[in-house]
DNA sequence: AACCAAGTAAGCGTGATGGA
DNA sequence: TCCATCACGCTTACTTGGTT
């Protein structure tokens, strides 16, 4: 006779387990059928492998642990045995009633947010209304822990959501009619708002506003000159938006026109000049014929703009950053840059410099100039000088620059303090007679370190350089250049360029001029430069100008130079 | 001289990119 | 895929230019 054994099948002589899932409709990820190797050609062995593997199926399919559900099937559930029936309900109740009065409207606005309000809470403390559902939906279905767990989340998510439905045909997005395809597919999707997000997603932010936070919160981290540049930049901006505007209603293609027709032709000082003083935005622009903005300037503008939107953006106050790709293309970038001066223009400066030409000569108008051309420091690196700054490092006469024991005192980073040798040109010139004869002084007076340009005054947020940067100006447009390319800075163009001609290493001019270097390579192994090593760089300095013959002074003998770097203290 | 705004130089952090 | 490098954006400090 006969014995059937079910879910025994063989295929070229082998035996297999095959078995079809129970489709209690809740299966529809997972695979339907399940089909095991025996690995075996005996049928008696194949028949009692065969018997248990069914038996051991059987127990799990009972308990339900053969799997957990998918989300999409405790999804599809939950919306055939609650949200179809709600929706509908919900539909028609409000054919009943008919149009709703806006009091009436706004009652049920806030109870639709408060009812989300509850749920969302719920579904931070352990979902208690979600998991008698779940527990009351699963009885006659094979189920786990896990599944209650996940379906009571589920539940609650989707009562939010059904909230959230009722909230938008209230407020009338939502035409209230039935149960749509539209629905099912939100649910499914898990596509649920928070309550804060809806509520957050109607209130109108104005631009005016959110700059008032923005600049409060930022105000706190940023130095002075960001949070000037900030505040112009915006202000500007919310006279062209308007300070009442939504944020969101700002677009990326308002910013665009925003930059192209304002920003781009807005002439420079709108604020200081009195030319446009009170001249509202669009009278201006309609006026204003001529010189404009800088494109670097408008771009600084435009980074402001980002980066208020970026904040914004990180709060959520928009939905993304109408403000990204505005920068400007800089292409004539060296046309922006300072320019080193010509050997002739070199020779101009220092011809009127001296003291036989130069009406109201003072020592420092020559020497501030000089030594920024064999020390490429920056300008007011040389007049906050101390006469203490002056010492030799192994028999080396140095510079040091540095904001260390001296309050008024400042450094541009951190990579600019360092030492720079005195160029022997400097020492020529009688530098070190000026400097011992202020160190003179400090024994006679006060216990404060004199300063190496005592008429030099200090001015709190300017430092030492305001009055001489004034005197040089002056200077140098009415001796030397009216290129506004070559200033002052660009004796620091010329030590810097200079070296880079006399093939001195990129890492040394870096060192020597405060940059800090970029390579891993440097930063990581690279120690300091030894004294002598500076010395013999910065010597390689080739202006091919004859400072001597231009000043008409001859240089110092050797010897005097010797006594005189013998006076100086020692580090 | 005091003040303000425009403009420039520089560092740092981060995301994109491209090769091993 | 990982890692190093590059490019770019953001922020700050400093310089310059102009007005009152």
């Amino acid at each position: 006779m006969n014995i059937p054994v079910n879910h025994l099948v063989s295929r070229n002589g082998k035996y297999y387990f095959r078995c079809r899932l129970p489709q209690n409709g809740y299966s529809a990820l997972s695979p339907a059928e399940i089909k095991i190797s025996l690995r075996t050609s005996d049928q008696k062995i194949a028949i009692s492998a065969c018997k248990l593997l069914t038996d051991r199926l059987n127990s799990l399919v009972k308990t339900g642990a053969v799997r957990t559900m998918t989300l999409n099937e405790i999804r599809r559930i939950l919306i055939e045995e609650y949200a179809t029936g709600y929706i509908e309900d919900y539909a028609r109740q409000l054919a009943d009633y008919g149009p709703i009065c806006p009091k009436t409207r706004k009652q049920g606005l806030a109870g639709a947010l408060n009812i989300m309000a509850h749920y969302e809470q719920e579904l931070n403390s352990g979902n208690p209304s979600g998991k008698q559902c779940a527990e009351a939906t699963l009885r006659d279905v094979p189920h786990t822990g896990s599944d209650i767990n996940l379906m009571a989340q589920e539940w609650t998510l989707m009562q939010i959501f059904l909230a959230r439905v009722q909230y938008d045909r209230i407020a009338g997005k939502r035409f209230p009619t039935e149960y749509s395809q539209t629905l099912y597919d939100e649910i499914m999707s898990g596509n649920y708002r928070s309550a804060a997000e809806i509520r957050e997603a109607e209130t109108v932010l104005t631009l005016g506003e959110l700059v008032k936070r923005y600049l409060a919160e930022k105000n706190a981290s940023w130095g002075i000159s960001m949070q000037s540049l900030a505040k112009a930049a915006l202000d500007t901006l919310m006279e062209y938006f308007d300070a009442e505007t939504d944020v969101k209603a700002v677009k990326h293609q308002n910013l665009l026109d925003y930059r192209d027709n304002v920003v781009l032709k807005l002439p420079p000082g709108r604020n200081t000049n009195p030319k446009y003083q009170g001249l509202p935005l669009m009278e201006l622009l309609a006026k204003h014929k001529g010189k404009t903005l800088a494109r670097k300037t408008v771009n600084l503008q435009m980074a402001q703009i980002r980066g208020f939107f970026i904040w914004c953006f990180k709060h959520e106050y928009v939905h993304r950053n109408p403000a990204e790709d505005l920068q400007l293309d800089l292409r004539h970038k060296a046309n922006t840059e300072r320019l080193p001066y010509s050997q002739k223009e070199l020779q101009k400066i220092f011809e009127n410099l001296r003291e036989d030409r130069l009406r109201n000569w003072r020592s420092y108008k020559l020497w501030i100039p000089l030594i920024a051309l064999y020390s490429g420091a920056r300008m007011n690196e040389i007049c906050q000088l101390q006469v203490d700054n002056i010492f030799t490092v192994g028999g080396i006469p140095s510079f040091e620059i540095t904001d260390e024991g001296d309050e008024t005192a400042s450094v541009k980073t951190e990579s600019s303090k360092r030492i720079v040798p005195v160029h022997p040109v400097l020492l020529q010139l009688g530098f070190l007679n000026y400097v011992l004869e202020r160190r003179k002084e400090k024994r006679s007076r006060t216990k404060e370190v004199p300063r190496l340009w005592p008429m030099l005054k200090y001015k709190e947020g300017h430092g030492y350089a305001h009055d001489f940067s004034k005197s040089y100006r002056n200077f140098n447009k009415r001796y030397v250049t009216q290129d506004s390319k070559k200033v002052f800075h660009s004796f620091r163009h010329n030590f810097t360029d200079n070296l880079k001609q006399q093939g001195v290493q990129e890492s040394m001019i870096a060192e020597l001029v405060g940059h800090s270097i970029k390579s891993m390579t440097f930063a990581r192994y690279g120690k300091e430069y030894n004294p002598e090593i500076r010395l013999e760089n910065i010597m390689k300095l080739d202006y091919k100008i004859d400072m001597f013959e231009i000043l008409g002074k001859m240089p110092l003998e050797d010897e005097i130079i010797a006594g005189q770097v013998e006076q100086l203290p020692k580090r």
